[in-house]
DNA sequence: CTCGTGATCGAGAACACTTCTCAAGAAACG
DNA sequence: CGTTTCTTGAGAAGTGTTCTCGATCACGAG
């Protein structure tokens, strides 16, 4: 029931071009550069699609913007990002897992969900902000 | 430098009247009901103020609003909040803290800041749920 | 207790991000 | 093809937050 039409094809596309998370506007924007004349709103439902598909991870920047990012692991896992370049990597934490689990559970919380991200400056950005400094 | 205002104290004093996490709308509303009016951009400010004091936690909502609350405890801790009624539970866990300094380091990234927070069903709403279900 | 200065307030405008509306377009399928 | 129905896209609308700027008020100096 679901079609196939070149613009989700296009978004897919450019989300696996892209090495780190990256905002609705920004990947239309990148789109645009190279020609495309697919519409903003369009972007937005693609992501949304692959968001619930499970094609792509997401999660809200600091800032609050939504963020996207095609994901190479399958699985449930987590991510350190670089809040300079975006760069991004898949962290996988059973312990994590089991603790968020766990103190749900003793406070009588059910159907628990957890935000786990951490972000930071990564090697090369940090090497650059001392070199300006 | 920062003076005294009735609007930070209706401010901080509505916060505290709150058990769980409260937007700045919602706070806003609050603060009318009581007959105050306080105007909304002041409480923006005030609660912003209250954040960087560190007389406030915040986080962000699921859906990318922005959530305050003041904390009982002083030091860096986490939450366990009740995605329909806002009640929360702070949660302190070194085995976190540590497992994000550390994945940060061992992937060469400085100043890392991390977000983890958990979500659910308090007791009381999972059963209201499991009644009208 | 004035006064003066400058921080603070608040109403509304402006912003940024996201979703909705609906007419036009194009997959899918016999 | 032709029909059906889902998808698209431009712009409007919605939502949360910040900005603008004249009026107000806190507070230390005199
Ligand atoms: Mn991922
Ligand atoms: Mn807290
Ligand atoms: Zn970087
Ligand atoms: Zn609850």
């Amino acid at each position: 029931m679901k079609r196939n039409t070149w613009q989700r094809e296009a978004v897919r596309g450019a989300l696996d071009d892209n090495d780190g998370f990256v905002s609705a506007q920004a990947l239309h924007s990148a789109l645009h550069a190279t020609g495309s004349p697919i519409g903003l709103a369009t972007v937005y439902r693609a992501l949304a699609d692959l968001a619930v598909k499970g094609d792509a991870d997401s999660l809200q920047s600091p800032e609050g913007e939504s963020l996207y990012r095609a994901c190479s692991s399958n699985g449930h896992h987590h991510h350190l990002i670089c809040r300079n370049c975006g760069l991004t990597v898949e962290i996988e934490a059973d312990a994590v897992e089991r603790w968020a689990k766990d103190v749900a559970a003793q406070n009588g919380f059910t159907q628990a969900a957890h935000v786990v991200d951490v972000f930071g400056l990564c090697a090369a950005c940090t090497a650059k902000a001392a070199a300006s400094a």
